[in-house]
DNA sequence: GTAGGGTTAG
């Protein structure tokens, strides 16, 4: 219900305070009393439905006869009365005029804004929804005259511009209506309208206006549905990471004005989330804890959600200790930090988490989600035996293994090569009553297809497509067998499942296109592979730019710099734009061809194209000139790099260092490891490698022993290449002892 | 929460 207004006196002229004891005009006198007026905001309504039903109304003469014949002075009070009895809103105003040529005290500067109240009652009644251009008439007339509205003519105003939709003449009323007058439940109508407006002069007078409120010694202090209106105007946006809306709620909780709806507050930290702030949902969600706001679970687990997303396990934590601080985790906070360590990898603390959740004291059950996100997680890193387990420890929790349970482990028997019990756990499924579905199907194909069994693959799916009724497979299972023959180089087999897939009504999309073109261009079938993408594009998809780096790496892979230049070509007519890696193949197929001009051109190009050249930019085109011995090349593309102050990286030292050392130049190769120790490049396993075969080659043993010294002094640990070249080599000069010595801390740097 | 394609320098 609207409460604007609720309870408050009407404005009154001082002298109109003693009402009439009788009003022979009006019959409901007696219940004028606003705050039993049920919208709240036009008192009186009524008192005139009241005249209406009894068809009572006063036309505008009879009104001025009784105006002049009256012995008694005519209160403001009396007036207002009179005029509201008049049915017509300019008629009223015809009587106001007379009255004012007539001296009347009452319709004086001081009284007249009562009066005039009455004639915005009239027009706020002269249609369904107001009449508008009426009361904005009246209006620019009130002010014109100096008139200071009253409360129930700015309520009533901005009520019907408001419900309107002219939300400009709503702020003219707020405006017109004196700041001391101002409550925080007209603020909030104004504010909601001007929202809710596309213009951004509105959107900024509403922030403005919010602002006021939250100033210090401001009346209108701001309440739970100014904290909803900034809320729900926050959810309405395609982009809500606004930091003035959320500095404003930030605000209001310093006031002590918290958002009361958990569910709207959980979707703003969901959408921010969503758009990639979750910094800003984090400090919100803060700030309103800290003000002494409840955060309630939901909305501590979008937060939750969002870092997870991020990648961010150590605010995680954080989140995860605050709310255990106030016994707020429950299972599906374990179930989000779990499926987030499963999946970054961290399965043992997942382990750990899972512990923590079964220890008798916890009170928080597992469920069968958990345990699938551990079991998956389990597979994931190829602990598939011990997922198994987890299935068989599934009872003893109370928890019923589900689809996606043993979809996980097939997954996790396929990935490590064991189809016999992938297929086993398939039997099983059905045995407890657990129905497969077509990812069970899907992951079982694809895990015999990727362990060479494409053939047994193919059988076994038109075996289950004639046992079982929802067996038959959908575009992803195509796709896979598709993959796979054109991985083995049948072509022939792959185009014949397609046109199946097709024939079946399973229609190709921009993945299966993919894997299709991608699959004919290695072949060789460019035809095919041209045919197939106008194929594709004709059902409405697109090659991304990353699909098409794929593509144009593998012609630079394959040689065929033509056709790379052509899908180069046809990207830019797609209108898909070309980034740093599609300039980055471009250029090492180039280099690789010999063809530098080309490659430089590139580079140009891509500074053009609004692309900068990176790091692997730079150390493909520096490789380029190195292969090719031209050193200047080299040197010049690296003094280019120093003049736009990109900082080489351990890479680009790596390919000097191997290139001096191939030239022989021994000793610019050692100087170089120098100066990237002085820049603050720390040299890596393979710059010592580097090293240690030109040394080797150069048969400089005395600076190579300086160098593994350094080695282990910078707890760089070697690799087997390392192992490689000084096994070959330092035997060889009778450095047996040195090289035992060697191995031997590099294993104890292992254990 | 589960299935298919997966790009760039040493």
């Amino acid at each position: 219900m609207n409460t604007l207004l609720r309870g408050r006196p009407l404005f009154l002229p001082r002298d109109a305070s003693a009402l009439p004891a009788m009003d022979t005009f009006n019959p409901s006198i007696g219940s004028c009393d606003p705050s039993t007026s049920d919208s709240g905001i036009a008192p009186g309504a009524s008192r005139t439905d009241n005249l209406h039903e009894t068809d009572n109304w006063l036309q505008a003469e009879d009104v001025r006869k009784l105006l002049s014949s009256s012995d008694s002075p005519i209160t403001p009070y009396r007036l207002l009365e009179l005029l509201r009895s008049i049915r017509d809103s300019s008629a009223a105003l015809h009587v106001l005029d007379w009255c004012r040529r007539h001296g009347l005290e009452a319709a004086s500067a001081s009284h007249a804004p009562f009066a005039f109240q009455a004639i915005f009652e009239l027009a706020a009644r002269e249609n369904k929804y107001g009449n508008l251009p009426r009361l904005k008439d009246l209006l620019l007339r009130s002010i014109d005259h100096g008139y200071i509205l009253t409360q129930d003519s700015a309520a009533l105003l901005v009520r019907s511009f408001t419900t309107g939709h002219i939300p400009s003449d709503a702020l003219l009323a707020f405006r017109s209506l004196d700041p001391s007058l101002r409550c925080t439940n007209l603020c909030n109508h104004v504010i909601s309208a001007l929202l809710r407006s596309p213009d951004p002069k509105h959107q900024a007078e509403a922030l403005s206006l919010t602002r006021n409120m939250l100033s210090p010694g401001f009346h209108c202090l701001p309440d739970t549905t100014t904290c909803s209106i900034i809320f729900s105007t926050l959810l309405r946006r395609n982009q809500p990471a606004d930091d003035q809306m959320l500095h404003l709620i930030v605000g209001m909780a310093v006031l002590g004005c918290f958002p009361t709806d958990t569910y709207q507050f959980t979707k703003v930290v969901i959408t921010l989330s969503r758009a990639g702030c979750v910094d800003k949902a984090w400090d919100l969600v803060h700030a309103i804890k800290n003000a002494g706001g409840t955060v309630h679970a939901p909305i501590w687990n979008a937060l939750l959600t969002g870092l997870s997303k991020n990648r961010d396990t150590s605010r995680m934590k954080l989140v995860f200790s605050e709310m255990e601080a106030s016994g707020l985790e429950n299972v599906v906070t374990y179930g989000i930090i779990i499926n987030h360590l499963a999946k970054s990898h961290n399965i043992n603390l997942a382990l750990q988490l899972f512990d923590k959740m079964t220890s008798p004291n916890s009170g928080v059950i597992p469920d069968t989600v958990i345990f699938n996100n551990l079991i998956d997680g389990l597979c994931k890193v190829g602990r598939t035996r011990e997922g198994l387990c987890l299935l068989n420890h599934m009872k003893t929790h109370h928890c019923d293994p589900n689809t996606i349970t043993f979809n996980a482990l097939i997954d996790g028997f396929c990935k490590i090569g064991d189809i016999d019990t992938a297929h086993e756990l398939n039997d099983r499924m059905s045995k407890e009553g657990v129905l497969p579905n077509i990812i069970t199907l899907n992951t079982l194909i694809s895990g015999m297809c990727r362990n060479g069994r494409v053939s047994g693959a193919l059988n076994f799916f038109h075996e289950k497509k004639l046992t079982r009724e929802n067996a038959k497979g959908n575009a992803i299972t195509y796709c896979i067998l598709i993959g796979a023959f054109l991985h083995a180089n049948n072509v022939s087999k792959a185009m014949e499942l397609f046109d199946e897939m097709i024939e079946k009504g399973h229609f190709p999309d921009s993945v299966t296109y993919f894997t299709m073109i991608s699959g004919l261009s290695m072949a060789g079938r460019i035809d095919d592979a041209r045919s197939m993408a106008s194929a594709m594009r004709r059902d409405g998809f697109q090659l991304d730019t990353k699909s098409y780096n794929i593509l144009i790496a593998g012609f630079g892979k394959k040689k065929k710099l033509n056709e790379a230049a052509q899908l180069f070509g046809e990207m830019s007519e797609a209108g898909i734009k070309p980034d740093v890696v599609t300039y980055n193949t471009l250029i090492d197929a180039y280099c690789k061809a010999g063809d530098f001009p080309m490659a430089e051109t590139l580079l140009t190009n891509m500074t053009d194209g609004n692309c900068k050249p990176s790091l692997v930019t730079y150390g493909t085109l520096i490789q380029g000139f190195c292969k090719k011995g031209d050193h200047d090349g080299a040197k010049k593309i690296f003094q280019s790099m120093k003049d736009l102050h990109v900082e080489p990286n351990a890479v680009i030292y790596n390919i000097l260092i191997g290139s001096f050392c191939s030239g022989g130049e021994i000793g610019m190769a050692i100087s170089h490891l120098d100066q990237m120790r002085k820049n603050g490049v720390s040299p890596n396993v393979i710059t010592y490698n580097t090293i240690l075969k030109g040394l080797c080659e150069n048969n400089i043993s005395g600076k190579a022993f300086e160098v593994i010294d350094q080695m282990k002094a910078e707890r760089c640990s070697p690799n087997a290449r390392t192992v490689e070249i000084l096994t070959g080599w330092l035997p060889a000069i009778g450095e047996t002892k040195r090289l035992r010595c060697f191995m031997e801390c590099q294993n104890a740097a292992f254990s």
